[in-house]
DNA sequence: TTTATGACTCCTC
DNA sequence: AGAGGAGCCATAA
């Protein structure tokens, strides 16, 4: 096995699952945290991989609050509803308030 | 094994 | 200020 690659992954299931209820996340937060700010997209690509993982991953959204990857989800508004259900007003795949509910590893980790 | 793509973000024009 | 291109690393074919 080697592949310390797999540290950058398990990080980011580590982080998603540490995020508190009614809060959000952005990839670019994440990857920051573990040292890859450039590797956003590896962070989506890790929820791909995040199902059966407990990773929470209808919390984590792009930079700009928006449900990118809802579409990955069963339904088409699942994640958008999962999110609401937390209390977070969603409106056009966008989160409202965004900064308010933002949550940085970086910061509160 | 190599090539291509992707749930993003930042830099440059 | 808005638009476009490049970078990042892992997974899939």
């Amino acid at each position: 096995m080697k592949t310390e690659t797999i540290n950058f992954f398990d990080k980011v299931y580590q982080v998603a699952k540490q995020i508190p209820y009614g809060r959000v996340t952005s990839y670019g937060a994440i990857a920051n945290y573990l040292g890859a700010a450039k590797s956003a997209r590896m962070v989506g690509y890790a929820m791909n991989g995040s199902v059966g993982k407990d990773v929470p991953a209808h919390r984590v959204v792009n930079r700009k609050g928006l449900l990118t990857g809802k579409h990955h989800f069963e339904g088409t508004n699942l994640m958008q509803e999962l999110l609401e259900s937390e209390g977070i007003k969603i409106i056009d795949n966008q989160i409202q308030g965004f900064d308010k509910v933002f949550w940085d590893p970086s910061n509160e980790l």
